[in-house]
DNA sequence: TGTTAAACTGAAAGTGCTTTCAGTTCTTCT
DNA sequence: AGAAGAACTGAAAGCACTTTCAGTTTAACA
């Protein structure tokens, strides 16, 4: 063995008989070089067994061209179908994505923490998660470019949903279809710490039967664990009432398809007998013709990545918040 | 207000009114630096709450561990509840998960050649993707643990799916409950380099049909671009043949689902009329109450990190491979 | 007071890599 | 065959620091 010399990007230019430049490209956007080359440069490197070292290469780059995702533990289908957007949008900009799922506020806390100083992030997203004013302070002091979906908070760029809203449109569209007796399915996963969307829609959905005059019975509004089997359960209630409901209004798509069954087992025909919305929108609700609110779950995932990506341009921008439309999307459940 | 740039040395510099090079010395041998610069360094320092980027980065890369996802673009619902598997193992384990989405052969080839070397990587999953073998060559040249999931190769760990087994299993089931003509339903998103899932299923399909002598008409074997409407029209196609079969066996749950659909909207009544198994047991499949085969999903991602961790802690471990039992779900479908 | 060595300091030359930009080659279309 | 473009490639200019080396100061001593 001779002398152990780490072997550079200039050795392996001179070995494969091109630029250091083609090296660097191939190993960056290897894409962007031809197959032979890339092949040439390859074999160099393998023979020198040449691995560039990190510390030059991020001193030669601006940024890392790493984003974060900081998400709820993904069992619930609207943040995965976010993330999808994120990983889409992604995609095609060249960064790394890199996933935190947390399972407890303490967990989030942990990165929140943690995340900004390590530095390795160029930008941060955080999915349906509510952050306090400090974590936001020490996210803008050490210069995270952040953007917050679902959970808006006035100094930090957002994507919000209109909650409020969209549970006013599900129940207006109920009532103008001539439905009195309508009912209220939410979960009841609520973060202790801020406004749960569920509760907004529900917000909305008494807002509208109050312009509407109708009063609404306590029996009508029910809570169930975010769980296929509990909603059912939850809804079987419901059904069995001695003057059962002739709408539901499901807080999400998720529990609108426990609602569906649950009507399925009883022997309600659906829309005749029960009318059903939902609400998110997920792949699943077509397959299932379930009438909802759309609220563009890809959508809100791609946004937020375009947000995200300004924001580390001009770190200086004040920060934005997007509303995303909410959209009825009727099909055969009302 | 806004503080957009991160400090240099040179900011700091400036600041106390010294060159880069003393500052430079004081972070690096302090005891060279007379002790009123110093103070006056010091000061700097603190007010621009300086930190040096580069250590910092090299710091913070050296002890966080890393492992790596490639995976087709996911929209796939199976893909994403691999992923889940994969990130709820991982998230006990103090990792960060790096997600890298292909959408082509050349953006995956890229990915192998680069990520061994910047990488940055303890360990990678490769999902539903087929690498060939002078990419695994260099995957173990480089000594980067891999874990394979659904495409095996003999050199790598992988989790392995036994799909002709899993047609053949679908196909017997129905052919148990007397079903004599029964139509295969597959996509044709077919990589162009290796054994696609989907026509191993076909084979096992079409190898318990030749066992129990029933003959295959040609048009029962169809195939249709992954997507529902597609999936929708050839189902209807299928359904609308002089003599349409009595079952029909979907590739995936996703296709299944297209086939309920088509079947509903033309009336057949299921399982009655027309019984439909799929392959997968996504979590719609319960929703849906779809009889399928289940191939444990979220388990193969977790099988695939603990195969992985393992593999990172003892290096030397010759490959193992570990095919995951498949279950039929007896559902309503059929 | 003049020397000289010790103690500091800053300009400039690396460090290993990325990226811009201009030039070269290869296609494709007319 | 020629023109217009697309696809590649390399020279050179960074990036954020570290280090060398040639000065300046300062201190100390005769």
């Amino acid at each position: 063995m001779s002398i152990a010399k780490k072997p550079t990007i200039y050795d392996v230019a001179r070995r494969a008989g091109v630029s250091i430049t083609t090296v660097s490209r191939m190993l960056n956007t290897p894409d962007k070089v031809n197959s032979e080359t890339r092949e040439k440069v390859l074999v160099a490197i393998d023979a020198l067994s040449f691995v560039p070292k990190a510390e030059a290469r991020a001193r030669a780059m601006q940024h890392i061209e790493r984003i974060g995702v900081i998400s709820p533990f993904f069992t619930a289908p609207s943040f995965i179908q976010r993330l999808r957007g994120v990983a889409a949008t992604l995609s095609t900009k060249n960064y790394e994505l890199v996933i935190y799922t947390v399972d407890s506020n303490d967990h989030l806390q942990g990165y929140l923490s943690s995340l900004p100083l390590t530095g390795n992030l160029d930008g941060l997203i955080i999915l349906s998660l509510s952050v306090d004013d400090s974590q936001v302070r020490r996210l803008i002091d050490h210069g995270l470019p952040t953007v917050l979906i679902e959970y808006p908070h006035p100094k930090l760029n957002c994507v919000e949903i209109d909650d409020a809203e969209g549970g006013y449109m599900a129940t207006s569209y109920l009532l103008g279809k001539g439905h009195r007796r309508i009912a209220f399915l939410g979960d009841t996963d609520l973060p202790e710490y801020s406004i749960h969307p569920v509760s907004l829609r529900l917000r909305g959905f008494r807002r509208a039967l109050k312009e509407a005059r109708i009063k609404l019975p306590d029996t009508f509004v029910r809570l169930a664990p975010y769980s296929q089997d509990q909603t059912r359960k939850v809804a079987k209630e419901l059904l069995n009432l001695p003057e059962p409901p002739t709408a539901i209004f499901a807080a999400t798509d998720f529990q609108a398809l426990g609602v569906l069954k649950a009507a399925r087992q009883l022997g309600f025909r659906v829309p005749e007998q029960l009318a059903v919305i939902g609400f998110d929108d997920l792949d699943i609700a077509e397959y299932v013709d379930l009438t909802t609110i759309s609220q563009h779950l890809d959508e809100s995932g791609r946004l937020a990545v375009e947000l995200l990506l300004s924001q580390i341009e001009s770190p200086s921008r004040p920060p934005r918040h997007v509303k995303l439309p909410l959209t009825l999307i009727e099909r055969q459940t009302v």
